[in-house]
DNA sequence: ACCTGAACACCGTTCAAGT
DNA sequence: ACCTGAACACCGTTCAAGT
């Protein structure tokens, strides 16, 4: 009996694989965020023992390196899936950032992981060489083009985060709804201006799902401050 | 012998508090990084059971939480430490930029401890109140301000990270001169413009504490970038 | 009131053993 | 070759017990 079962469970499911693991940490990871991906749950969710998993990954760091080696790959399949301009840098460069956010707000846990590692995964050296490319062909000279990598590449990631939960912001006081309104006099009062902005941004939030900002034009109005800024720095060099 | 010991021991140390056990988890952050701060290692640097923390901190969330507090006090003395111009909101908002890289350079580990907290520390709220106040005072509308809050609260959180670090960015091959020289020939053949603007932007590194780049004139002209930006939109509303 | 020891349910990882 | 069980050194946290 045994034996059926254990021919039975190998007939049902495929052998493990690199790939296989990495398809299965990266659901677990949009699923129920980064810190459920450990080498137990992963094997568990593959009906298979921890232990397993070293046959096809060196440890944990190689398994978080090749979950952001599958992110970066989807970012380069969403490039490849727009059009390529080619010849307007200021598109090119926008085209990469908007593919790299779509991507990011699909697995939200990635700017954080990506941010922790200590060394760059090749597949982003690709997409900066991209961009790098596109800019100096334009004529922006290497520091130029150097200190446009930052300040693309920190809002790319800095952006997927919540600015504020207006929801919590209030109070961690009580639950009763007589609590609640105290607690939002309170802020009112404490903080007058950000009171005030909530409740006028908060009326046309255009994608609920996002939460009530940080939506697509948010980003896109940053976005294009940054590539005016540096087109006219470039311009007047 | 026993009752002497502990009685030497209690003698010898202060007694435990809140202030005494968020201390030692930020020297040990500062130290040997955020993984480092665990229950039973802070302990263990007060000379103190992982079980005597319970008492003065909720549990490891509530002493994180505790540590961007510390972390965003630091902030408050940074700007309160620097003159407060509060007439030109240009002013106000870069001061409060600078002043938040400024501490976030003394703990790397500060921006994404922070970017992992679901709800934003209330210290922070003040921060964002003050920069609201001189935009909203100067003329702009809370959509530009709220955008701004966006585009900056991403630069200050997403440039402490290193984009670059060149030196592994050759190879993880071997040690050898020669397999170094292989993996730089490689490199400027796959990469041809990164190793460029590598080349031409690592010889005059300001600060070579800080790495090769991410120096403080790279941040301030991002910094400068947005906030021309921003100063243009809000003058042409 | 403040600290502790033992215990529980988890981690990542090694190693010798199974098939 | 691929998978496993037992073991080791760690986690956070609870709970009853010490002073």
């Amino acid at each position: 009996m045994t034996t059926s079962e254990s021919t039975d469970a190998r007939a049902t499911r495929p052998p493990l694989s690199r790939e296989r693991v990495l398809a299965s940490a990266l659901a677990l990871a949009d699923a129920e965020g980064i810190a459920a991906v450990t080498m137990r749950r992963v094997a568990g969710e593959l009906g298979v023992e921890a232990m397993s998993l070293y046959h096809h990954v060196r440890g944990k760091d190689a398994l978080l390196d090749g979950l952001i080696d599958v992110v970066v790959a989807e970012v380069h399949r969403e490039v490849e899936a727009r059009g390529l301009p080619d010849d307007d840098w200021h598109a090119v460069v926008r085209e990469r950032c908007l593919a790299a956010r779509v991507v990011m707000l699909r697995h939200p846990w990635a700017p954080g992981l990506l941010a922790s590692r200590t060394s760059i995964p090749s597949g982003v050296l690709g997409l900066y060489e991209e961009v790098l490319g596109a800019m100096v062909r334009a004529g922006c000279s290497y520091r130029l083009a150097h200190r446009a990598m930052h300040a693309l590449g920190s809002m790319v990631l800095g952006f997927t985060q919540e600015l504020f939960s207006p929801a919590d912001a209030g109070g961690s006081l009580g639950d009763a709804d007589a609590d609640a309104a105290a607690a939002l006099a309170a802020m009112a009062r404490a903080l007058p201006y950000t009171t005030a902005m909530v409740g006028s941004e908060m009326h046309d939030a255009a994608d609920p799902t996002l939460g009530w900002c940080d939506s697509q034009t948010e980003f896109e109005f940053t976005l294009d401050l940054l590539l005016d800024g540096l087109e006219r720095v470039r311009a007047s060099a």
